[in-house]
DNA sequence: ATAATGACTGGGG
DNA sequence: ACCCCAGCCATTA
């Protein structure tokens, strides 16, 4: 939560399960933002999934890079460097590319894949 | 309270 | 296939 001062409206939350998504995603696949906000039967909520990723800590144990856009682009947006990073993890646990993009019908996880978990 | 912003998306040109 | 843009909604200014 936010010991030690008032938390931020419903993102707090909204923060930690995407975090737990996240963290539940295999090494060497990726999620859309847009997935993850589904998996939180939150749809529309891609740009927020972004906002939670943003605001991790450096030291995270979270796979933020196994977030991309839903056509496998890096979501740079200004971020050039961080993108060169997350690209470079992607492909050092395994996950493929075509250009610039992650070949999503290869390496994305299947929506079945969180249908039995109550998140 | 209104306006701009952004680790987004799907559809149109 | 690529570029552009309206729609999106919590967070910032």
């Amino acid at each position: 939560m936010n010991p030690g001062s008032r938390t931020r409206s419903v993102s707090d939350s909204f923060r930690e399960r995407v975090w737990q998504i996240v963290r539940a995603i295999p090494e060497g696949k990726v999620m859309g933002y847009g997935h993850v906000a589904s998996a939180l039967a939150q749809p529309g909520m891609a740009r927020q999934v972004g906002w939670a990723l943003a605001a991790l800590p450096v030291d995270t144990d979270v796979p933020w890079q196994r977030v991309v856009r839903s056509s496998g682009h890096i979501a740079a947006q200004g971020a050039v460097d961080r993108a060169i990073l997350q690209r470079a993890l992607l492909e050092s646990e395994g996950v493929g590319f075509v250009g610039d993009r992650v070949i999503m019908e290869t390496f994305r996880l299947g929506p079945e894949h969180f249908l039995d978990r109550a998140w």
